[in-house]
DNA sequence: CCGGATCCTTGTCGATACTG
DNA sequence: CAGTATCGACAAGGATCCGG
């Protein structure tokens, strides 16, 4: 892990501050856990390699966890650890200052998170 | 700019969802109006390029603006709209979040937002 | 099948040089 | 000082492959 500075926000933003991570926070904070492949299909359409990137620089960090710790990978469910529980409120945050500030921009924005997509 | 999906969260994450929108807003948030050059000065050195491109985006999307819209470039501060401004809650709970629970993997993290560095 | 790893292409980032 | 142009490096995205 790289970090650019000292500065606490700027230290949040080296962990989540990409395209992909707080989605995958996002979604195991509105649907709870959920194996590898229920992850990918959501909604935005992730690739599978930056989705596995992801989850195990979560797990290196504590945010996210298996939920059999010591059974085989498959149909495994992965979920957000206390720390990554603590990131709800800033979510919730993020979402309803889009749904006040963007709107003008994003015509179809939806009021609250919504369900998953088919996968391809 | 293109949205991923009608998802606000990821609506938000669309805008401010990379390395370096945040903390521009950051800087913005804990100095108030702020020239290009005093942007560049942030201690993580973000590149030229990369300012003049956020700034560009957040200008679009109202969320910056020039303090003096008419006068000429130099030393033309920009400052946060209201709709930026309501981003500082969200922010302050990334950072205190990041205090809590990045602490035990970042050892020199600050209790709060800090000062610039020199510039190269 | 499911959970990834690998490879390859494409796009974005980021450093620096340069311009008005 | 406030940006733009350029170009190499690197990350994202997509397809496919592979072990259990």
């Amino acid at each position: 892990m790289k970090w650019r500075s000292a500065c606490p926000i700027c230290s949040a933003l080296d962990v989540l501050g990409d395209r992909w991570t707080m989605l995958i926070v996002r979604d195991l904070i509105v649907h709870g856990p959920r194996t590898y492949s229920e992850l990918l299909d959501s909604r935005e359409g992730i690739a599978t390699n930056i989705l596995a990137d992801r989850l195990s620089l979560l797990s290196s960090l504590m945010l996210v966890e298996r939920v059999n710790p010591d059974s085989p990978a498959r149909n495994n469910a992965f979920r957000l650890t206390k720390g990554g529980e603590a990131l709800r409120p800033v979510l919730e945050g993020l979402g309803k200052w889009a749904q006040v500030n963007l709107k003008n921009f994003h015509q179809d924005m939806l009021r609250m998170p919504d369900s998953p997509k088919k996968r391809k």
